[in-house]
DNA sequence: CGATATTGACAAGAAACGTTGTCAGATTTG
DNA sequence: CAAATCTGACAACGTTTCTTGTCAATATCG
């Protein structure tokens, strides 16, 4: 008396687990919107699945709970700025370290601004949710430090000469860049974007010709 | 037929406002050991009143709400942060701004080590609660730009000329002690404490030397 | 001592939310 | 066309929490 046939149905043209894909797609795309406007801790089921102008079945169909879609935002929000990044660093022939952080500053930061919503989700809604979102934001920033680091290869040997943790060191680095960000778009985008790269500069350009620069 | 006589009545020998008080600190204490062991998040009313030794009641005596108890608790620990870096810099008679930065740095950070709860609702439990803790959050961390700022008189100045926005690279320098400060506290205090000041010194130094120093 | 204020334990109302279930209508397949 | 699947709107259950209220026991004041 059950039935067996499973396997997916063509539905409108588009097959089983595409749609499920779209919806999945629209749910983040309206949990981003949704945080944006009242934050994810103001932000319910019921909200998101009215705004992606789904019902709530189809949220536990891609989602076990609020939070894995959180975590599936911000994922989203990271691929599509690394993504932009790389980009952008892609046509350098330089191999000035100069050059590759301030096109990287200006990609994330014009990235930021141009998706405010994003921004928040990627500075501020992932913080202090659960164990499980700070590691993944942990994970995160430890990413972006290797991937930062591997400009200064004697780095690792020189912080050890001088009496410094490494990852605290990149922490700080990160800490100062994320800073800027978080308050750039607290003031409402207030100060232009060259400005905000040449801040961010001048801080990444004293540690790293201090620091990192072949020049001992 | 209604009762008159409002104010207190001394009772085991304290007075009505001191008993108050009492109770408040109380609350803000268990508030700060709540927030250390489930995250502002997981933190109930009673769970808080349970820790304190208190009945509910006595909760909305003194706070309208939840949220209310946390911008205490987080202006309680930044008040105890910031009288324990005076206390620290007030024997100091040098201007040199590098002693002073280490040593404030070295009490901030020594104060986030014996104190882990603490450390954790200043630098976790306060962010993306809501618009008017971020507005603390925020206000925070603008009074102590301003302290640092005011070392470097000519900063202003100097900013403008370069090129710079001085708020946003006062928060980069905050963002850099601060992201520090996490990364060492999610480590477990895994470093020695005398390793992240000087890590955190890295960053200011250069930053201090090449930008803020007298010499131009 | 008697009246009143204070305290602490706990009940109860109300509201919000997550999560699952129901069901009629639309769409596809044979 | 007929059966099966898919979709969307919404109801309903259970849980949790905030918040206010009740009441007896305890301490103070006159």
């Amino acid at each position: 008396m059950e039935t067996e046939i499973r396997s997916g149905r063509r539905y409108k043209g588009v097959s089983n687990e595409q749609r499920r894909a779209e919806r999945r797609e629209k749910l983040v795309d309206a949990a981003i919107a949704v945080y944006g406007a009242v934050g994810y801790h103001g932000a319910t089921v019921r909200a998101i699945c009215a705004e992606a102008g789904l019902t709530e079945r189809y949220f536990y169909e891609s989602f076990e709970n609020g939070e894995a879609l959180l975590a599936a935002a911000f994922e989203a929000v990271m691929a599509r700025l690394t993504e932009e990044v790389m980009t952008a660093l892609a046509p350098l022939s330089t191999f000035d370290m100069g050059s590759i952080v301030r096109t990287a500053l200006a990609t994330y930061y014009g990235q930021l601004r141009a998706n405010p919503n994003e921004a928040r989700v990627f500075l501020v809604e992932i913080l202090g949710v659960s164990p499980r979102m700070d590691t993944i934001y942990w994970d995160t920033i430890r990413q972006v430090s290797l991937s930062i680091l591997r400009f200064a290869p004697d780095a690792a040997e020189r912080a050890d000469d001088l009496g410094l943790d490494l990852d605290l060191f990149a922490d700080g680095l990160i800490g100062a860049v994320v800073q800027i960000a978080l308050g750039w778009v607290r003031s409402g985008y207030a100060a232009p974007i060259d400005t905000v790269v040449e801040t961010a500069m001048a801080i990444l350009g004293a540690v790293n010709r201090e620091y990192l620069s072949p020049r001992a």
